[in-house]
DNA sequence: CAGTGGTCTAGACCACTTA
DNA sequence: AAGTGGTCTAGACCACTGA
């Protein structure tokens, strides 16, 4: 059933300039379904009904339907496969990923590197300032910091820190073995998903940990990327630190 | 007029599996709607025909011009208004300087910064090896190299090399005074619109001439950003490597 | 075969711009 | 008032999937 009634402007001779915050009626659609699947009403790797059905249920014609589940589709949030239906995306196939994981050998091979997992730690503790505000957290708020590296054909490249609020994954920390994309995991367990990353990069020299642990000399420059992630209901879940020897591979955008 | 007629399969009883290479009508149309610009029929700031218009002259219906044209606007080819009309996109817009130069404060302001230029110098001369791969040019090719920084708050911060097909921007290397925004200079005066930006970034030290023009220490850590601009007809034009001091700025990245 | 998403059409009405 | 892009509908037919 709907939560909120979608307003119908167009066709109701209402002047939609009367109406205040007045969003489109694919628009309002979008909405609903973007709320389904960041409260788990529909699951990742699940069917979603039909567009004859949702259009039925909404009241709605199809190919308003049809408008909000291109959005969706292009944001990755489904998957659409004619003949079969469509599946609310799951983080767990490859290409998730490589959706976050931005790395790939330089010009001209540009393929993208799977990362293997290195060392691994895991600990709890009260938040820092730092932390407080890059994740939006209350003081006193206690967090998980997973430390790892990352290795590129067998060879240690990549240094990550990763910043969880406990309070949305409670229990992370007890978990044996955390998976080679951590995403997948607050999805499939928590039920978050992550819409977007924001990014900063930096080149930083690396501290005498990083260049241990990279078998490099301290003070070699390293491509450092700041991340914070963000789940579907617009709420800081994640903050990762990755510092990279970029020597070998590099961090690759296409700008459109 | 159409240069290549439109290949009508839905509707036309044809199998569309039958048809090698199909592409289904609204792409067709994006395809020529792509052509017309970059071979100049529609100039950058110019108001091209109604979608109405258009329809019947590609004896198309109208949904099937906007789904066409949706695609063009979503890759800022063109600007729609309403009321107005739809307009080549010029990149001497602002928001055409921000669309390739993606450094800004880090958080949590995050907006992005204004960039001044400061020295530059430019010289013509044959391709050496790397630059011929990389713009796909042939050997004995000529380009244009231009040097120059860039000045954030009046202080250098990013010291740029860019390389140009002399072949494909005749001349550029007698204009008295390059503008900010090159892409402005290649679209307008020599009708070269770019369409995508590949982008790689590595952590690199400052040589002694990057540390001189920055006020640093040779060794100090840059973000190098190596990019290969390409034009809407597949071909490189423009290969730019920029060194930033990533000090007080970031390179900022959304990724959904 | 039925059901799904993908393509395409025709037409209505709306809001915005310009004259 | 006329013309533009924006929204929304209803319906046809297509290609693909799985029973």
């Amino acid at each position: 059933m709907l939560e909120v009634p979608l307003s119908r402007a167009y066709g109701d001779k209402i002047p939609v300039t009367s109406i205040p915050d007045f969003q489109p009626l694919y628009k309002q659609v979008y909405a609903v379904f973007v709320r389904r699947i960041s409260e788990g009403a529909w699951r990742p790797g699940q069917a979603i009904p039909s567009e004859q059905a949702l259009a039925r249920e909404l009241g709605v014609s199809q190919g308003t339907v049809r408008k909000a589940m291109d959005t969706l589709a292009s944001e990755n949030l489904i998957l659409r496969r004619q003949g079969k239906g469509s599946f609310v995306a799951e983080h767990t196939q490859e290409h998730a990923l490589f959706r976050f994981f931005r790395l790939a050998r330089p010009r001209p091979a540009r393929e993208r590197v799977t990362p293997q997992l290195g060392e691994e730690t895991v600990r709890s503790r009260s938040a820092n300032d730092v932390e407080r505000a890059r994740l939006a957290l209350r003081k006193g708020a206690r967090v998980v910091e997973i430390r790892r590296t990352r290795l590129i054909d067998g060879a240690p490249k990549v240094v990550e820190k990763i910043i969880l609020p406990l309070g949305l994954f409670p229990g992370i920390d007890k978990q044996r073995t955390l998976p080679n994309t951590l995403y997948s995991l607050y999805q499939g367990v928590y039920g978050v998903s992550i819409s977007v990353a924001k990014e900063e990069l930096r080149a930083v020299r690396a501290n005498k940990g990083d260049a241990k642990t990279l078998g490099l000399e301290p003070g070699t420059p390293l491509l450092q990327i700041d991340r914070v992630a963000v789940a579907l209901d617009g709420q800081p879940v994640e903050w990762r630190v990755s510092r990279c020897d970029t020597r070998d591979i590099v961090y690759a955008v296409d700008v459109n």
